[in-house]
DNA sequence: TTGTAAGCGTTATCAC
DNA sequence: GTGATAACGCTTACAA
């Protein structure tokens, strides 16, 4: 039994002293090649495995991405945006040599609490943020602390983050335009909280095509939820009530599509006859939906990926001015908005 | 700025010693009123955040579980399985405490050497695996590392290992029991790699169903691929060859029917009418496909907070016999397997 | 090329 | 109640 095996053990073993040990861990070129060969096999022979808290805690760093996940763990972990990103981050992570970290305790404790503990007690060298709220207390905490972290998502006033994100204005707008190219006029949108940026910008988005084409955007039609089905659920429910009830409706996320899509089926309107509707994100099940959803892709993977990338880029410069990149977006057509297309045609798929 | 705020500084601040402010911070009861509100206001006024990675070290103890992904990460991934089972996990990490670390980095090493990596290298009190293999070497490395660890999926041989699981015989039995109820008599069998337990104990319990039918297992009617929809296409297309070919096909996973759906209906065939399908996990797509899916309900989310249970257990009381734990299993009758029911009237949604 | 020794920031064991 | 002091297991000047 092996489990209490340490750098002096092997030291021993060897008959090197402990920094012997540890050169050979480090692969210091000027360790001679017999020594070296020594030393590991002594440490097979103990079966010893470096102890990397140890390590962190003399070399400062912890190889290790942390992820701020939104205070409400599990319903964030219901969207499928979740494991995508993951997927993004996990991937540039491997490559790097670097761990992932979840933050999931200290509940009770605000986010900002949540991502300082996070950051200072070193068991990460750098955090991706989830979330990117109006007026976000986090980018104080984040700029006072000198942090290293990447939005997902643009942040308010950008001055010394980081940040990934889609053009989403743009993103909202082109999804709208589309609708009415198609000759909707009257057009709803259901989003996320307007505490999110990522709600503001796709709102404004959808008000641009709008205004292009000298239409007001209606109070009436708009509605704001949390990013959950029930959400757009309703959303849709209200829509239809409405006297003058729109014909098309914009939703911000795939996932409140669907519950657009549901509500609107059970109250027996057809889609996309009676009413079309796109979403956001397009996850796997969009395209499996009946009708398969109009959606905008916004290459969530990629997201992760160079989220991961700028962190690892802060982590090794840490004075280096704040990087940012926008995330191309791709509107990705199929019935569920009413523009025909043949089968195994669609665009984007 | 106070970056590099430690306890020696707060001692110092508040006119005390390290130990003091050490016993602060752990609530340690003897320590009078007034000292500690003296602590408190220094580490207010410095900033302080403990340092966790140095705590650990002395502790020898991370607050920290384990999630040990398989080699594949990014396909891992992508099976919804995975972000279910974190959010079980994180529900009750969360409740404990205790925080989620992914190990991604080591990239080429062997699982058995990343399962021994992430426990000896202190970073996690124990680990939650997330696949059984037959004759599983990490099952030697957990019995001879004493690491406290859970199997999600059942060991083949469980001596001295934690697992959580599905009844997985008698799951497939019953969903290969419903479509022999239905009248099919030509079944087919949609599979993971045969390397996976779970997959030959589906396998079992379809046969068993059949046996129970005095009908003979058929080799043809098998297909084992990878936990992918290609796998899944692959399968159908296989078995829609045969001149003799199925009237059904239980698929032991929802991406897997996913897959044998998308081809078979790519070549013309009607689900239920000419195939029927069923599958395993009801992940949130099966509901929406098209047919929607008859599929088992494991209780992933179930699973998840099991095993994080009997980790946080382990790790207690490292000692105990190592516990187990059985989640039910649900049969989920949509569509897709052909038996009528009327809408809103499933069972088990 | 290798060894010695001083940390890294905590907690734990003694004292007082 | 509180304070020295010695670990925890590793890395890294600085010596040799």
């Amino acid at each position: 039994m092996s489990m209490g095996t340490n750098i002096k053990d092997v030291a021993h073993r060897a008959g090197v002293s402990p920094s012997t040990v540890s050169r050979v861990l480090a692969h210091n070129p000027r360790i001679s090649r017999e020594t070296s060969e020594r030393v590991m096999a002594a440490m097979k022979d103990l079966d010893y495995h470096p102890n990397a808290v140890a390590r962190s805690l003399v070399k400062k760093s912890s190889e290790t991405i942390g992820i701020l996940i939104p205070s409400e763990i599990g319903q964030f972990l219901q969207n499928p945006f979740f494991p995508e990103v993951l997927r993004g981050i996990a991937n540039i992570a491997q490559q790097a040599g670097y761990d992932i970290f979840l933050s999931t305790a200290l509940q009770g404790l605000d986010d900002g609490e949540r991502l300082t503990q996070m950051a200072r007690s070193k068991r990460v060298d750098g955090v991706i943020l989830m979330t990117a709220r109006v007026q976000d207390p986090l980018l104080d905490v984040i700029r006072e602390n000198g942090i290293a972290s990447v939005l997902i998502g643009r942040p308010a006033e950008a001055e010394g983050v980081a940040w990934v994100n889609n053009d989403n204005r743009k993103a909202a707008y082109d999804v709208t335009a589309h609708l009415l190219s198609l000759g909707h006029r009257r057009i709803g949108f259901i989003g996320g909280s307007q505490e999110l940026i990522v709600t503001l910008d796709r709102l404004a988005g959808y008000s641009d095509a709008l205004q292009e084409h000298h239409l007001v955007v209606d109070p009436s039609l708009l509605y704001f939820g949390a990013f959950q089905e029930e959400a757009g659920c309703d959303g849709m429910v209200r829509l239809l009530a409405l006297a003058d009830r729109p014909s098309a409706v914009v939703a911000s996320d795939d996932v409140l599509a669907f519950g657009a899509m549901r509500a609107a089926g059970e109250l027996g309107y057809r889609i996309p006859e009676d009413m079309a509707i796109t979403g956001f994100n397009d996850i796997p099940l969009a395209k499996l939906a009946n009708p398969p959803m109009t959606t905008m892709n916004v290459h969530i993977y990629e997201l992760g990926q160079a989220a991961a990338r700028l962190l690892l880029a802060q982590i090794a410069h840490p004075d280096a001015p704040a990087p940012n990149q926008l995330i191309e977006h791709e509107l990705v057509v199929r019935r569920s908005c009413g523009a025909w297309i043949p089968f195994g045609q669609e665009i984007g798929v």
